[in-house]
DNA sequence: GTCACCCGGATTGTTGACAATCCTGTCAGC
DNA sequence: GCTGACAGGATTGTCAACAATCCGGGTGAC
């Protein structure tokens, strides 16, 4: 089942992105330009380029006259990916209680109130994306695009791994809460208790993304 | 006169790179494929390719049909990305004072000594040289390749600015104290103080950047 | 004088063909 | 049985030609 035929080459990129984040394409899969342009509807030209930019990006790798893989990061990468982005969530967390608004505010409660509503239904697939749309927010009141997009190209080299973290019993709860800390510093304008709280949360994610890890490593599969 | 004939497609896009941050492709300067491929001594399809890569880094701009032109950082956006910048080597530093071995300690005094030199005979290009040298030494001893990438990242988009920062009067010392601190509180292992002290080093620098931007405004020049 | 239109040059986008390279399996020699 | 050379196919790298698009200037109507 061939996608959508990709209009654009950044419509292209963007496809073969989520492909790879969703899992659709395998870490060190060979990605085999004729084959793609096939599946895609493409030139083959138009494949590379967009491996050319993913390759850039971090989430492809490509050997000269060998082809191109998905980038298989390892747990050490998975762990380096992971603090990277709790010191640039964190400082956006900063900027975004410095230049939250009063509608910022309506906007980052009544995503915390869907939160609760999912934990309340175990609704962990809604969950999940009240989750990523509160960061998102909170991204955008912050307004700092050269962090976002570093956030967002670090978040999707390690998407896979995060449900790991998110289906952990009793995660969705205290997820809950440590979000519900990082919007209220933010509503009240708290720069450095903003920080702390996402610090905090990102934190808590990191350890348990560390252990996640360890079990994996002794057999969980 | 042509530069040397780039034999990868890697070297292209670091020449093509460099060329940019060094000012010789001046921002809003239009890249136009063919003229670069004669100079180059390329085709136009590496050419393209190095496009795209430096698209997706952010040093190019490309719209379709319209051809790509070397990205002019606003104001605002090089604020942004000293701030980005900010968050993640403050990070590394501490993941330096965590890392750090003998070794380690013996090479940073030795780029600290040579800054030191470098203030006393009032070589500014040298003390340029060794502060570049000191941050990559610091992001070798953290070992954090994905921050290191994006700084290096970052850093290509403001190193025009820098030179403003660090040509002011009494700079090169006050540099030379904060460089110090922060040798010293990675040297001693110290996590939290190598953190506070490269903050309160790129917070000056970002003062300061704030400073030349404001004055430039004013009519500088 | 101004506006809309159109045309030609310049530039980018797209495509297919060919060359270079690598990987795999096979076979001869020892 | 093992090693090395070698052929064949698969895949990527390179290139030039053609198509599509944009931009500027010029022309004519009003």
């Amino acid at each position: 089942m061939p996608p959508a035929r990709a209009s654009t080459q950044n419509d292209l990129t963007t496809q073969l992105r989520e492909a790879i984040a969703r899992g659709r394409l395998l870490p060190n899969e060979r990605l085999i330009e004729t084959d793609l342009a096939a599946t895609y509807g493409v030139n083959r030209a138009h494949i590379r380029m967009a491996l050319a930019m993913l390759d850039q990006e971090g989430l492809v790798v490509r050997e000269r006259n060998r082809g191109a893989r998905v980038r298989a990061v390892s747990d050490d990468e998975a762990l380096e990916i992971a603090e990277t982005r709790l010191a640039i969530e964190t400082m956006i967390a900063g900027q975004a209680a410095r230049r939250v608004t009063d509608s910022d505010r309506k906007a980052l409660r009544a995503i915390l109130t869907r939160m609760r509503g999912c934990v309340d239904g175990e609704d962990y697939a809604g969950f999940s994306d009240a989750n990523a749309a509160l960061h998102r927010e909170i991204q955008r009141i912050a307004a700092n695009a050269t962090a976002s997009r570093i956030v967002a190209s670090l978040k999707s080299q390690i998407v896979r791994l995060q449900y790991r973290v998110i289906l952990l019993p009793g995660r969705p709860a205290l997820s809950l809460a440590e979000h519900r800390r990082i919007v209220e510093t933010i509503c009240a304008g708290d720069r450095a208790g903003a920080e702390a709280a996402m610090r905090a949360h990102l934190t808590s994610f990191l350890r348990l993304l560390k252990q996640a890890i360890a079990a994996a490593h002794h057999g969980g599969f």
